[in-house]
RNA sequence: CGGGGUGUGGCGCAGCUUGGUAGCGCGCUUCGUUCGGGACGAAGAGGCCGCAGGUUCAAAUCCUGUCACCCCGACCA
């Protein structure tokens, strides 16, 4: 092809016949085909007058985050509905990168690619309780004899039964397996363009062993992909301690791309501790010997439905010799429901001291699959002994007059003394002791966690960050397995069940979120790995000795294997070239125009804005060079 | 699912209060001029005014209903 090009050009005819219409062009009457396919590099010029392309000069409406915003701009991507985008040219060529770098690790790593439908049936789901856990957070659809389908979020399920259909011995493990595939779930409102849509591309994995320390190294086999994945794609990420949820499973860890528009929120200490927040464990207190501790006492403390009131009231009427009493001081009693997957309803009561709030999704994620609903009156009214304001452990627990089930903060250990509620409207016990004067049925993750909280592993103070999920890995264990019954035979003639990990990347994602990270207030900045084309070429000026001078350049770069985008549109003035030339993001720029009459080029590089002159015999050599690093 | 907002040409918007020939900017087409920073002039193409019903001689505009989309929150990769 770039040879023929080379000849159109220097024939003089229009260059647009050139451009790249193999379709209306069909091969077999022009050697075009036959040649490229032997001496072909392997790219394609595509050249902006005919590129599918057209950039918006005002960003569109609703978009809010950068990446969106931008990708729909310099044309990568079109809405088609809430949450779902058509990938154009350019946008394609980056995602296939993408895809590329993550299959290069992937196989690098052992696994071996596979695809599945993204339509499956109802029964595997089934089988996993999946198909109601999921609830309405899957697209689910009937065919027209009103059979149940479903759009697959994740493909745990198939991948299990594949392995079972072909697999029935231990010498066939260790397997993994991963696909590159459409995922659906029909998120309650999508947002943030491609950040986070109701269709989005991932990569997912699945590997298969006979026990747990085969687990364990496709685990960290995985691990290591993804970093070398990530430090590919030039995303910073942070790997976090994460609930598995209703995954199940041992061990789970999420990798975070930090940033502000990030919708996870984790930790981090300086010594190396990392955890999404609802993963945070607590560092607990030594347990306090009882001996020499006061006696627990009610006492009088008229109008103090609240903490804050509580405090204050309490240094005013009952001070403290040592210190005065602050909100830590107390244990804060909060009642909430649980409904259980089958529909069952439990009060419970959680136990936090007073200068912490509840975490609704640290407790629900502790409690998974339960959910975690609030108290209503009604349930109120059911439960007499419970006296709002001025709810204490008297009346909590599974053996106490309320019933009702009662978990505690980690903190909250045998010998520490609290103000909390005596059950009586206006008044409170003091010195209550854990363990002396109370028992709680449990402990439970569920205080807030607070910038400055200790790390549980000792590494210093936790700094709280926003994040976005760009992977996901779990160790899955066998509850897949077991729920399909995928067994292989050992060595002893033994069926045993098989051991499960689950591995997802967010394709499309991880691919918004360096939009995210790598533009500025032109246009995207791509990093080389992943931009549409190595280097854009911009003929600017209507002199005709330019665009062959430009045309001639392009094809010489793509016969060395460099990847061209080539704005050689007639009748578009420079300054129109230029922006759409930074708003596209490729990382260098190529502009062959007025320098021309004294044998120069401007080489630019997008991301600092530097220029520098280039002889143009030179210009190929020196092009080559950048975008090779 | 709660709260707020918006539906008018490909994109961004005005017009609606006070009913009377559907407009502006960008983009698109043609011609001419221009050609290193989103050029200029002239002439064009393109619109069931989200949808349905109602009021009226007459509805983008008023009324009723409905649908869709966007943003914030809840929820979720």
């Amino acid at each position: 092809m770039s040879t023929w090009c080379r000849d159109e050009a220097r024939t003089k005819q229009p260059a647009t016949p050139c451009a790249v219409r193999p379709a209306a062009t069909p091969s077999a009457t022009t050697p075009v085909k036959r040649r490229r396919s032997r001496r072909y590099p392997g790219f394609v010029l595509m050249r902006m007058s005919t590129l599918f392309l057209r950039t918006l000069r005002e960003d569109p409406v609703e978009a809010e985050v950068a990446s969106h915003r931008l990708l729909v701009r310099a044309g990568y991507v079109r809405r088609a509905a809430p949450g779902i985008y058509t990938w154009l040219p350019l946008g394609l060529k980056v995602l296939r990168k993408v895809e590329t770098v993550i299959r290069e690790e992937m196989d690098a790593a052992g696994a071996q690619e596979v695809h599945f439908p993204a339509l499956l049936p109802r029964e595997p789901y089934e089988a996993t309780n999946r198909w109601s856990d999921y609830g309405d957070g899957i697209f689910k659809l009937k065919d027209r004899k009103g059979a149940d389908y479903l759009l697959a979020p994740t493909h745990e399920e198939m991948f299990t039964l594949l392995v079972k259909d072909l697999y029935s011995s231990y010498k066939d493990l260790p397997l993994s397996l991963y696909q590159i595939q459409t995922k659906y779930r029909d998120e309650a409102r999508p947002r943030a363009g491609i950040l986070r849509g109701r269709e989005f591309t991932m990569k997912d994995s699945y590997s298969f062993d006979v026990d747990d320390a085969g687990l364990e190294a496709s685990y960290e086999r995985h691990r290591a992909a993804y970093i070398r994945i990530f430090a590919r794609l030039g995303l910073e990420f942070v790997v976090v301690a994460a609930m598995s949820g209703a995954m199940g499973g041992s061990r789970s860890e999420e990798f975070l791309h930090p940033t502000v528009i990030g919708e996870d929120t984790f930790v981090r200490s300086p010594g190396g501790y990392a955890a999404n927040v609802e993963a945070v464990t607590t560092l607990a207190p030594e347990p306090v010997p009882f001996d020499g501790l006061p006696a627990a006492h009610v006492e009088e403390t008229p109008d103090t439905p609240t903490i804050d009131t509580l405090v204050a009231v309490s240094n005013e009427r009952h001070p403290r010799a040592d210190r005065p009493w602050t909100a830590a001081d107390t244990l804060k009693n909060v009642l909430v429901v649980l409904r259980h997957p089958d529909g069952r309803r439990e009060p419970l009561a959680v136990g936090v001291p007073g200068d912490r709030e509840v975490d609704p999704k640290r407790l629900e994620a502790a409690l998974s699959p339960a959910e975690v609903e609030p108290f209503e009156a009604a349930d109120f009214a059911r439960f007499p002994a419970l006296v709002k304001g001025y709810i204490g452990p008297g009346v909590l627990g599974t053996e106490n007059a309320s019933g009702i089930r009662y978990l505690v903060d980690p903190r909250v250990v045998d010998g520490t003394a609290w103000v909390t509620g005596a059950d009586a409207a206006g008044r409170h016990v003091y010195d209550l002791v854990a363990g002396r004067d109370f028992t709680p049925d449990g402990l439970v993750e569920a205080a807030e966690v607070k910038a400055g909280d200790p790390a549980p592993d000792g590494s210093g103070p936790l700094e709280l960050a926003r994040g976005i999920e760009i992977a996901h890995i779990f160790a899955l264990g066998r509850r897949f397995a077991e729920a399909l019954d995928l067994k292989v035979l050992d060595e002893n003639g033994k069926q045993v069940v098989v051991t499960m990990g689950s591995y997802g990347v967010g394709v499309t994602r991880a691919l918004a979120c360096v939009a995210e990270g790598n533009h500025d207030e032109k246009g995207l900045v791509w990093p080389r790995e992943l931009a549409p084309a190595d280097v854009h070429v911009v003929a600017t000026g209507k002199d005709p000795e330019i665009l062959l001078a430009a045309e001639r350049i392009s094809a010489e770069l793509l016969a060395q294997g460099v990847d061209v985008l080539f704005d050689d549109r007639p009748k578009v003035s420079p300054g129109v070239k230029f922006k759409d030339a930074e708003l596209v993001g490729v990382p260098t720029i190529l502009v062959v125009g007025k320098g021309l009459a004294e044998g120069v080029v401007e080489l630019r590089d997008r991301r600092s804005g530097d220029a520098e002159q280039v002889p143009v015999a030179d210009a190929v050599a020196r092009v080559s060079a950048v975008v090779r690093g």
